[in-house]
DNA sequence: TGTACATCAGTGAACGCGCGTTCACTGATGTAC
DNA sequence: TGTACATCAGTGAACGCGCGTTCACTGATGTAC
């Protein structure tokens, strides 16, 4: 047994490895940021990392593999600020929860344009996200659900009549993570403002509002805060 | 003067000039469906026509140009597609006039997955939208603050709370084309309500709602009705 | 109606580019005894 | 602790590909007189 912390970096060989791995989604979210997803190359990567082309094979098997670390780093990310925000909130504000989430979403997709893009805009063609992604890929919806799961049990939900016997049927997936104190008219209209939430950011971020909504920052930010108020309503008090 | 029935194809070169036209958006957007919009090539657009690579440019000056031509053609497309719907709505049914558009709209996303992407989605990464997309884009919306106006005329518009002045000031680009009857509080949940919309339909279509809302048909509509009323509450009577 | 010139559509070759991926190789690091 | 072998990281050349765009050209269509 090697002198060894943990789990992490024991040998040379595999504290270099993570290291490079790890330049290697810094690098590719560059070029994201500069081309988007469609223009990504290993052969830039690498180019940008002082090696060889055919280095990169080493760490990464094929442009498919780099776009799934970034969809997965990407996720996380955005995952991330979304928690770290909401957890800053006293656990009574709902609402104030809620839009912390809301906001720390949007923030980070401004920030993070093609990353955004790359998770919540088209699919990358003849890419097929593989099931890594789906875990990662729920943080944000998590920490919205844990709101309305806390309210739930403060017997703060609003009622919310239930929907149509076929409308109940479509979110039968739902029910295997969801907790059974959310009924079903809470859980549509929760996914209503979910989807809807991620449509304004789209359509600001991909500029659906040009000569609609005013350019600057404070009043971009006005708007998507009384949108987000609005769907809010007869879901979080 | 020549024989000439209206504005339309003239001469033998005209009309072959507007025929190879309509052929070349067409073939585009076959390619847009088999390859998305990073894929489409003026090469390959060529080379199914039976052209010659370098002949294409008699009749487009570039692949942006193609790409400005293919975006006009989907908004046209899905806008004449939510007329259509509308249309054969009584007039005093507001909501099932709006349902009508948001069903519409979605069946044609549905329909032209890759079209929807390129207007909807990530925008293309180095092309810029030239002014000649914005009149066929206001089509949707259009239909839609049709459907507000109606009901205003008719005084059956849902009170609507005056948001707060930053708010107002945020919409004020959109004073421009809003006519004075539909109020703030109606006009922003209105935008709401359309930029959610779309945040539903991109959602159902670029596999967001994976293992949360069933696969089938049936069940994604119903799921999406039920979406859309939920929007329209407190907007559409 | 007929001819002379101008316009346009389409050809074929070429330019220079960057890409993904493979392969045989060298040299450094790690492991077993 | 020292040596022998196995593993791994990185090299450099090459493959075959498709792309956007330009250019000088031929031949057909349109226009002016």
């Amino acid at each position: 047994m090697a002198t060894n912390d943990g789990a992490v970096a024991r040998t040379a060989r595999e504290r270099a490895r993570a290291e490079i791995m790890a330049e290697i989604v810094a690098t590719g979210n560059e070029h994201l940021a500069r081309d988007g997803a469609p223009g990504l190359s290993l052969r830039a990567v690498a180019r940008d990392l002082g090696m060889v082309s055919s280095a990169i094979y080493r760490y990464v098997p094929n442009r498919d593999a780099l776009l799934t670390l970034l969809i997965i780093d990407a996720y996380d990310s955005i995952g991330a600020a979304a928690e770290k925000a909401e957890s800053a909130v006293s656990r009574k504000e709902y609402l104030t929860r809620f839009l912390a989430v809301c906001h720390a979403v949007r923030a980070w997709a401004l920030a993070h344009p093609h990353e955004y893009a790359l998770i919540y805009g088209s699919p990358v063609p003849g890419y097929a996200a593989p099931q890594d992604t789906i875990g990662p890929a729920s943080r944000v919806p998590t920490v919205l659900l844990t709101i309305l799961v806390d309210q739930a049990m403060a017997g703060a939900l609003p009622k919310a009549p239930k929907p149509d016997p076929a409308v109940v049927a479509s979110i039968a997936p739902a029910r295997d993570f969801l907790p059974p104190v959310i009924p079903e008219g809470t859980t549509i209209r929760g996914f209503t403002a979910y989807s809807s939430m991620f449509g304004a950011i789209s359509f600001e971020l991909f500029g659906q509002w040009q000569k609609v909504v005013a350019n600057g920052q404070r009043a971009r930010k006005a708007f998507f805060d009384q949108q987000m108020r609005i769907l809010a309503e007869g879901l979080i008090t």
